[in-house]
DNA sequence: GTCATGATTTAGCTATGCCTAAATTAGCAC
DNA sequence: GTGCTAATTTAGGCATAGCTAAATCATGAC
């Protein structure tokens, strides 16, 4: 049979999800593009073919920008659903690190049968997270609506914990695990910000300095102390 | 990066390889079209492309057949191996019952990266076989030779071992394993044969007939007693 | 040796998903 | 309203991997 969806497709639901934000707002061809790394022009011949697909998957309107209709979404959340069960089942089963989870889950989302991704949550429990800290979709879409922050946009001395961390790039994580910027960590942003830094106390150990594009990868919310 | 190989490359290397049996002959398009359910015409296409790239694949002769390069076996072998790895964790780890393996691991087994594969095989222990009793090749495809027969053609009343069975069916699979044939399950063909079937002693159960389609996927080798 | 038959290859088409370059459209300033 | 600019769309091309139909090749029968 051939697969409902393809990479590209998948990869352009996720996107279009994203970038819509909680609000779902319609996305533009350009945004599109930036993100996913292909033209303008590539986006809008995919856009008008996700929007004739039966099932459509977009509600697309020219020169406005571009939703995810129902099955869209759908299929957008089972995608990210498999991608944050596979992290989390690479990192406590096979011995991935923090920064190697991304890449193989990344690749992978998009050929695990419903099988597979019902086997793998049931090895895990069913865990609400993947390791930096994203929420996992319920295999019905639902996922719960976080007040999440940038750290960089926390106002000083208010306690806070982590709630995510950006997985974009390996060596990002690589550093934020050193500094025991971890999911559930508790932090408080200190006075002394610079331009390019802010002092963060980090648990419960000296502040130390992050760069802001370290620290704008760090996701928080308020702690009920 | 793009891929090194596609899906349907590694498709027409396995198919290839197996085509080509113990010897290593050279294979015929027809033959590989009906192997692969493609047509014929599809199938000249794909091998020219496979001799031009860099590096090449296969050795093509035009109206004689094709062979694999060294490039070409040691994609086949790695290819196979990530499939019986596959087939083994799925069904060691994840709950996965006999039939239901080769499915999953005949899309994902295209992939996996190498870091995967080896974590995997960590897992497992460097297992030697998959659950029908395939063996898994080495990392550097090393593979040891087997003497297999079809029961079918086994002669009457020398006791054999099953050291493998097919895993195309997933009914076939079902009925075998109700019959307890199974890999290393001692087996001896006793007198009965009819235009059909023949008549199997199963381990230390009752004499059992077995349909020829069924006992044709089971494969033998002396056992010594 | 010729020829028929079946196997094989060529030629030309389809669809996906990307590209560039050129044309068009929308939205804002004035 | 006019016009500028940036966003968007159209047009035409490339690679992969399949297809059909037509041409060609190879082998065995005679």
């Amino acid at each position: 049979m051939t697969p409902q969806t393809t990479e590209a497709v998948d990869d352009y639901l996720k996107a279009i999800l994203e970038l819509g934000g909680p609000a779902e707002e319609a996305v533009s061809s350009n945004a599109l593009a930036s993100h996913l790394g292909v033209r303008a022009a590539s986006v809008t011949g995919m856009l008008q073919k996700l929007a004739l697909r039966e099932p459509s998957f977009v509600v697309y309107q020219k020169h406005y920008g571009v939703r995810l209709s129902d099955a869209g979404k759908r299929r957008a959340l089972e995608v990210i659903r498999h991608h944050r069960l596979l992290e989390r089942f690479l990192h406590d089963f096979l011995d991935y690190s923090w920064d190697e989870v991304h890449e193989e889950a990344e690749r992978l989302e998009h050929y695990i049968s419903e099988r597979l991704e019902d086997r793998i949550a049931a090895k895990l429990g069913d865990p609400a997270s993947d390791p930096h800290g994203h929420p996992i979709p319920e295999k019905d879409g639902a996922i719960a609506p976080r007040n999440e922050v940038q750290l960089i946009h926390w106002p000083c001395s208010v306690p806070a914990g982590i709630s995510s961390v950006s997985d974009r790039d390996p060596v990002e994580l690589r550093e934020m695990k050193r500094l025991g910027l971890l999911p559930g960590t508790k932090v408080v942003v200190e006075p002394g910000s610079r331009t390019g830094s802010i002092l963060v106390r980090i648990g419960s150990g000296q502040p130390t300095r992050l760069t802001l594009p370290l620290a704008s990868g760090v996701l928080v919310s308020g702690v009920t102390e």
